[in-house]
RNA sequence: GGUGAGGUGACUGAGUGGCCGAAAGUAACAGUUUGCUAAACUGUCGUACGGGUAACUGUACCGAGGGUUCGAAUCCCUCCCUCACCGCCA
């Protein structure tokens, strides 16, 4: 959620930048000044009332004291009707905060002047590309066939258990899921950030912290009787820790990494896109999270950037680097980049990775702050980023390593499976 | 799940209707003292939203929400959570 404050001082700015977004929020905003306006007013008159309430009360503790009750009595009635004018201003009060608070929900963050202005995905900057394409004498098999030859991943099974997009994986399949997760586990804390094993479920403070709610309900499972929800990535109850927090100055950066299954619903998805492991309901990932001091917030996302790439690197994976237009950024980024990793059977590149700058979008949301050493309380800066998503990882070690012999492991991931190739 | 006891500032903890935004202690920060460390002493030490150039000042907040009252941290109701015991159990 975007600052009032922000946006009245920086009325201009917020313009341009969401208009990055292609979103021409004039309007939008004067009305955010107007409403802030009238909520001021209105604090005012009822801040004054409660005032003159206060102090007669105080009188009547006086009087009663003396012992002059007729005088008291008197008083009483007057307080009677302050007290029915506060709670038609208290209504009225939280009318034009509700509201104002509802306005400013359906403005995503304001994208960083650095993004490219764009609608689709194609108008997205390449901004670094790694590595070649691999070579084949035949024509490589996607990872779907290469998982059930060699046994490694069941995705009928799935099906029979829970439903699709719930794959079961077997033997070397699962062991490469473990060796993945363990591989980037030690990879983050090996670049400082702390492990963290936090709940999977989270109730609706949490999913409203990080942006889930309002809005995208549709997105997340369900848990009715408790109302809990299963946890879409492990951004949301790692960033939640936080959730009302006052850190101080020196505890910045705050670095945690954390593994965690990841639960979504994909409505509406179809076709071709859900084929195979591209895109599942129930996956693996391993998230960093990293809440920065707004001065150095973009510094930290360029790390976190190339920690990514540099983990792709390891695994010798073809990939490159996107820097989102303004269509294609998520509600509540303002900056953020996609690391994709070719699929070589596939012919395409997958998402893997999203790195993402929100500035106070979220520690708005979570109330998020850190004392200067001045004393002043600022809200800081969140980034998140995957590092990385298995899935589509799994989907093109598969197929780029695919050989007459079997599939090739990196070297990397050797001493964490105990094999070198699957066959 | 049942029964009982509780939820107060960073922490410990006092406060059972007005003098309480809240004692005291600890921790933290600044200073004095000091050969250094330590100790001692002095001061500062909640958040949010307002008003004011500022000094300063208004309002709200003692788990959350409602209620009683002229007035609530304090009384009543509902919910949440914590602890103890019992039950169940990886």
């Amino acid at each position: 959620m975007l600052q009032t404050a922000w946006i009245r001082e920086n009325k201009e700015e917020a313009i341009q930048r969401l208009a990055i977004r292609n979103i021409e929020a004039g309007e939008i905003i004067e009305r955010v000044i107007q409403m802030d306006d009238s909520r001021k007013n209105k604090q005012l008159e009822l801040d004054n009332l409660l005032a003159e309430g206060n102090i007669l009360s105080k009188e009547i503790g006086r009087l009663f004291q003396s012992g002059k009750k007729s005088e008291a009595d008197q008083l009483k009635n007057k307080t009677l009707e302050i007290k029915e004018l506060s709670k038609q201003f208290e209504e009225e009060l939280h009318h034009i905060e509700n509201g104002l608070k509802d306005l400013l929900l359906t403005l995503p963050n304001a994208p960083s002047l650095k993004v490219p202005k764009g609608k689709t995905p194609e108008e997205n900057e390449i901004v670094a590309l790694h590595g070649k394409p691999p070579v084949f004498e035949n024509q490589p098999l996607p990872h779907w066939e290469l998982a059930k030859k060699y046994d490694l991943i069941d995705f009928e099974l799935g099906v029979k258990i829970t439903g699709a997009g719930f794959p079961v994986y077997k033997g070397k399949g699962a062991r490469l899921q473990r060796a993945l997760i363990n591989f980037f586990l030690d990879q983050a804390i090996r670049q400082g950030y702390t492990e963290i094993q936090p709940p999977i479920l989270i109730n609706e403070d949490s999913a409203f912290g990080t942006g889930q709610l309002p809005d995208k309900e549709g997105q997340m499972y369900h848990a009715r009787d408790d109302n809990f929800y299963l946890i879409p990535t492990a951004e949301v109850p790692i960033t939640n820790i936080y959730r009302d927090v006052i850190l101080k100055e020196s505890d910045l950066p705050i670095k945690n990494v954390g593994y965690t299954p990841c639960f979504r619903r994909e409505a509406g998805s179809y076709g071709k896109d859900v084929r195979g492991l591209n895109r599942l309901h129930q996956f693996d990932k391993v998230e960093i999270v990293q809440i920065s001091h707004p001065d150095t917030s973009y510094e930290v996302l360029e790390e976190m950037r190339h920690y990514v790439c540099s983990l792709l690197e390891k695994l010798g994976l073809q990939f490159r680097v996107l820097k989102l237009c303004g269509g294609d950024m998520g509600f509540t980024s303002a900056l953020t980049y996609d690391m994709e990793v070719y699929s070589a059977a596939q012919e395409k590149w997958l998402e893997v990775s999203s790195v993402s700058n929100f500035e106070t979008f979220q520690s708005n949301r979570l109330k998020l702050r850190f004392k200067e050493n001045q004393g002043k309380t600022s809200l800081v800066h969140t980034l998140n980023g995957s590092a990385l998503a298995l899935p589509r990882i799994v989907a093109s070690l598969l197929e780029n390593n695919q050989t007459a012999k079997g599939i090739v492991m990196p070297e990397v991931l050797i001493p964490y499976l105990g094999f070198e190739i699957i066959d």
